[in-house]
RNA sequence: GGUUCCGUAGCUCAGUUGGACAGAGCAACAGCCUUCUAAGCUGUGGGUCGCGCGUUCGAAUCGCGCCGGAAUCACCA
């Protein structure tokens, strides 16, 4: 079936031709939904089309509606409010939509073969010194919403994890352990291991400060003492001696690590993301080195007299960037390009994006400059998928004062704030406690997904975990239980017979068939955009929709059997876009709650 | 100072390529459970879309200039 707002753009571009000679070019047609208020389906805008018609508004708008109406079936009447021609779409295509396409559960999706674009996308990467807190969910969720969204929209998606594992940071947190440890291990202290090597960093923060402490009370002055306390001492040569494969240094390195990876995964499985491959900065930060020496030999980068190399970007208005140390070694810069480039020859992606928050606009930036100097055409496939911080009501999550919202005490407080209202609200009394437990992991898991997701990814968020997050309103909660009304309905509207609707469709009706119309130019829109929030909103309208039609409606005991069945159907492909819509923001929908 | 981004109701956020009186939720107030799930529905109040100029038949949306906020501009990653 073609795009009703094609058909009519087609319609009218003929019918100027046909009234007034001059055929205006497509896109001067604009058709967009009618609003609210007003009645009709399709609006035409027709103060672009003046200049054809040479009359006023009103009367080119009547002038093209009463000539569509008789030359369309498609269209079965009209009226015209200043310079807009609503257009009434005739009840015969809502139905044949609403009997055909509706009907398919994978409605608005696009098949994925193997011609399909390949999409590489790198997200999490988070650093194996600490716990993932709120801002890694921001990022997790949107990578893996993105991913979903891509891939329904004929994509062949690789996500990747590059995760941060080696350096000085890492460096603190074995110091700290070696030190003050005495052997502690998540098993004999039943502590998550990512949370235990966090402490120990943190316990290194703290070894350094009273360090400096003591220094200056020795008469060293502030900046000096920060230089060249002792522990920082040792951690820089443990750094050297990880460099230098020190088998002592690297096997406490991996047995750290080790535990770090298995907190993450328990995580990650927690929050339903997974990967198709990660990588290990240990083994990729030596990359890059020979592409930018090849730059340098071609005369796109430049050597400074200490051995340093650089990209000169000012003709970009940027600054100059370094790309190799004076000692030759790589630095972030560096290994991005050499990582990118392994990738493309790999899999030959049609583009990348990378997740990462918008701190590193800039670097992001710099890193398509340079792989466009260096000559790779592959260059302009990469896109910085920037996302904005999450801060508390209070302001920024800083580590220092202890406002950093772990993620798996959020998860959990979100699952324990849905038990709660469940059991006031007294539902689910007659579950079983698995299943009760199940719903309150969907419920809370869902609410913080879709709380984070619902908003444009590019802006900055606050967050407020006593009040922000709810169960009422623009909630996941409520699509939630939108979905499992209807689902409840079906149940027990099973087995009602199923003729195909002769009945009259009433304004409702028509609104939510007209509402899912539109959602596979979401989705395409929200794949473009990379952007789950359209979707996020998409939702939240229709179930609202929904829930008036609910209220309003009678489905079960409509007046006619007909009239049933054709409600059934109507709310089994809402169900259906809900179901569908949802995982692709990776949230789950309950059956009942 | 350079670069990038943001500024919409008291608060949290929507607002598709410019279109009709700018929308929702939360919070406040007033109603609705004998009826398919009240995590719901209905109603009331609440706005100089940061400010100004410009482009246009038409600007929250586009351009320029201000004001305010964020990030970044390391031989850290």
């Amino acid at each position: 079936m073609q795009k009703i707002d094609r058909v009519i753009r087609l319609l009218v571009v003929d019918a100027i031709r046909e009234k007034w000679g001059d055929p205006p070019g497509e896109e001067q047609v604009q058709i967009q939904k009618t609003r609210r208020e007003f009645t009709g389906d399709f609006t035409l805008v027709v103060f672009p089309l003046l200049r054809y018609s040479k009359l006023k508004p009103e009367e080119t708008g009547n002038e093209l509606g009463k000539y569509l109406e008789e030359k369309s079936a498609l269209i079965s009447g009209f009226n015209v409010i200043k310079g807009f021609l609503n257009l009434v779409i005739a009840q015969q295509y809502w139905k044949d939509f609403l009997d055909d396409e509706l009907r398919s559960v994978s409605f608005g999706s696009i098949e994925v073969d193997q011609g399909s674009p390949l999409v590489m996308i790198e997200y999490s990467s988070p650093n194996t010194n600490k716990p993932l807190h709120l801002g890694h969910i921001r990022n997790n969720l949107l990578g893996h919403s993105i991913s979903r969204i891509l891939e329904a929209t004929g994509n062949r998606v690789q996500k990747v994890n590059l995760v941060n594992d080696r350096g000085i940071h890492i460096c603190k947190s074995m110091l700290a352990w070696q030190k003050e440890g005495n052997g502690e291990d998540p098993e004999s202290s039943g502590k998550k291991g990512d949370h235990l090597v966090g402490e120990y960093y943190v316990r290194f923060d703290q070894m350094y400060k009273n360090e400096i402490q003591k220094l200056v009370g020795q008469g060293l002055s502030k900046e000096k003492a920060e230089a060249e306390a002792p522990v920082l001492n040792e951690a820089r040569e443990m750094l050297r001696r990880w460099e230098a494969d020190d088998p002592e240094v690297r096997s406490l390195w991996s047995t750290m690590n080790g535990w770090v990876y298995k907190g993450f995964e328990s995580t990650y499985k927690r929050l339903g993301i997974s990967f198709d491959k990660t990588y290990y900065e240990s083994e990729t930060y030596k990359l890059g080195k020979e592409i930018v020496l090849k730059g340098l030999q071609e005369g796109v980068l430049y050597k400074k007299d200490d051995g340093s190399v650089w990209a000169n970007l000012e003709d970009e208005g940027l600054d100059h960037k370094l790309l190799l140390r004076s000692d030759g070694t790589s630095v972030y810069m560096t290994q991005d390009i050499g990582t990118a480039h392994q990738r493309y020859e790999e899999s030959g992606f049609n583009s990348h994006i990378y997740v990462v928050g918008n701190e590193q606009n800039y670097h992001f930036q710099v890193l398509a400059i340079v792989l466009k100097k260096l000559g790779y055409a592959w260059a302009e496939k990469l896109y910085h998928l920037s996302y904005g911080m999450v801060e508390l009501p209070e302001g920024k999550m800083k580590s220092r004062e202890g406002t950093v919202v772990d993620a798996d005490v959020l998860m959990d407080e979100m699952e324990d704030t849905a038990r709660q209202m469940s059991e006031e609200l007294g539902k689910l009394e007659e579950f079983t406690d698995k299943e009760k437990n199940r719903i309150y992991r969907q419920v809370g898991m869902g609410a913080l997904k879709y709380f984070i997701l619902k908003v444009d990814p590019k802006k900055n968020m606050t967050f407020d975990p006593r009040e922000s997050v709810d169960f009422n309103g623009n909630t996941g909660s409520f699509i939630q239980y939108t979905y499992a009304r209807i689902r409840s309905v079906l149940r027990k509207g099973k087995e009602k017979q199923k003729s195909t609707g002769k009945e009259k469709l009433n304004e409702k009706e028509i609104t939510l068939i007209r509402m899912m119309y539109d959602y596979p130019d979401i989705l395409v829109e929200a794949s473009s955009m990379l952007n789950p929030s359209l979707i996020a909103n998409f939702l939240y309208e229709l179930a609202k929709e929904f829930n008036q039609f609910y209220h309003d409606h009678s489905i079960l005991s409509a007046e006619t059997s007909g009239q049933v069945s054709q409600r059934l159907l109507l709310i089994e492909a809402i169900g259906n876009i809900i179901h569908s819509g949802m995982d692709l923001l990776g949230i789950e929908v309950p059956e009942r709650m």
